[in-house]
DNA sequence: TATTTGTAAGATGTCAGACATCTAACATTT
DNA sequence: AAATGTTAGATGTCTGACATCTTACAAATA
């Protein structure tokens, strides 16, 4: 991982005060030249990282008057609201809902996949089954979820819609962690073989309904999946 | 309107040049010094565009190697990637495609909204259908779509999930201005106050399924409604 | 008095030049 | 052939200065 830059720092810092609530929605910040002060770098460096957290729309800057920040529901960065989400008191909300926004995306993915899938991509779909059968049998976890991811990806290329494939982006960073904490579990596998198996097959079928049904199923397990977790890590 | 700083203008005609093929993705850009030439502006206004850039997932700076353009599906800007997809043959395939992504996010938020929101939403809900009658009947076509986009806000924020509403954030700001053209005609509007009808009713009942469905259906007459705008625009 | 205008403080916007540090390629030495 | 040194070019950061915009307040005006 690449060490950070000062203005790396200076941004996360800054993101850091105004998560904690140091600067609530619609206030201003403190001005470059205070802000390059307390973070003793200079007022360059300052104005770049502020740049960034604008451009993710986190801060909006206005000449003459400074610089404010923006209410949640205008930040353009997933990573930044889910930081400032999973700062309150249950980090399993946002877990549970960011779920939900998978769901959404990953259903309607798969539903447009349906049409628009290719022989050869189906084959590619069962060859990841296969995969995930051969590392469940084999116990080798890191290759488990990378077949897992891939398969995914598939039909989310296969849906053909370039909007849908950058909202998720993002998504797949954030999860990627919790999905090998899950799929931890062997019987959390093979629930996760059959349901891509499924998943596999009906759009085989080239049946759209079907095709979302066995994905929401699929995305259903998962969230079952997640909230015993999160209650065994509650308990724990 | 803000005019725009010299940054945003750096950065837009750096984004132009990235779109138009210039500079493909993996490539790199030219570098800081190269470009304030040709800019005609300080290395440091052309490091605050990067910045921009970089920090929306678009450009990739390394240290020491240079600055490169990363693949689309990896960009963080709905707008930016709307202006690349919209840039190549098919303006039409991208109005589509936005309307599908659409289609995700509100039949979820809807789906989810049924068993979160409250009975004042209801009321409110109601209240906005017969502003959309009242501006029918009065041909106030301004009055018509705030009432429609304030309907479907009171979904997103009963849905109770913040991600969704980063997510749909960005794609409210590029759909409102075709939102005001597609119901300048009157059957079409018809069509949608049945269509919201339906979907407070049906929120109304706490039946996900079916407050689902409403949405759907709304969402593909909205689709059907773009196609044949769009047809009717591409024959004039 | 009420309105307009002028002035100044504080904020961001931009510039110039310098030095530091990292990377990659090439030349040199072993 | 491998290890090492050198160098060019790229980004990272700093310093200090001036420009321009916004706001508030005071002064001049009608």
């Amino acid at each position: 991982m690449a060490r950070k830059s000062l203005v790396g720092v200076v941004a996360d810092e800054l993101l850091d005060r105004i998560i904690a609530g140091e600067f609530p929605p619609g206030s201003s910040v403190p001005g470059e030249l205070e802000l390059s002060a307390k973070h003793e770098v200079s007022r360059m460096t300052v104005r770049e990282a502020m740049k960034t957290l604008e451009a993710q729309r986190i801060l909006s800057v206005e000449r003459g008057r400074g610089t404010f920040v923006n209410p949640l529901n205008r930040w353009a960065s997933l990573e930044a609201v889910l930081r400032a989400a999973s700062e309150g008191v249950n980090d399993a909300s946002a877990a549970i809902q960011l779920i939900e926004l998978r769901r959404m995306l990953e259903t309607g993915a798969c539903e447009l996949a349906a049409g628009r899938i290719s022989d050869a991509d189906i084959g590619i779909l069962h060859g990841y089954v296969a995969a995930m059968r051969k590392a469940h049998g084999s116990d080798d976890l890191p290759g488990f979820v990378e077949a897992d991811l891939a398969f995914h990806d598939v039909i989310l290329r296969a849906s053909e819609n370039v909007f849908v494939a950058v909202l998720f982006e993002p998504l797949h960073r954030v999860l990627e962690k919790r999905r090998t904490e899950t799929s931890k579990f062997r019987d959390i596998q093979e629930h996760a073989i059959g349901h891509h198996q499924a998943i596999a097959e009906a759009l085989e079928s080239r049946d759209a309904a079907r095709s979302r049904s066995a994905m929401d199923a699929h995305m259903q397990q998962t969230l079952d999946d997640l909230k015993s977790y999160v209650l065994e890590a509650k308990t724990a």
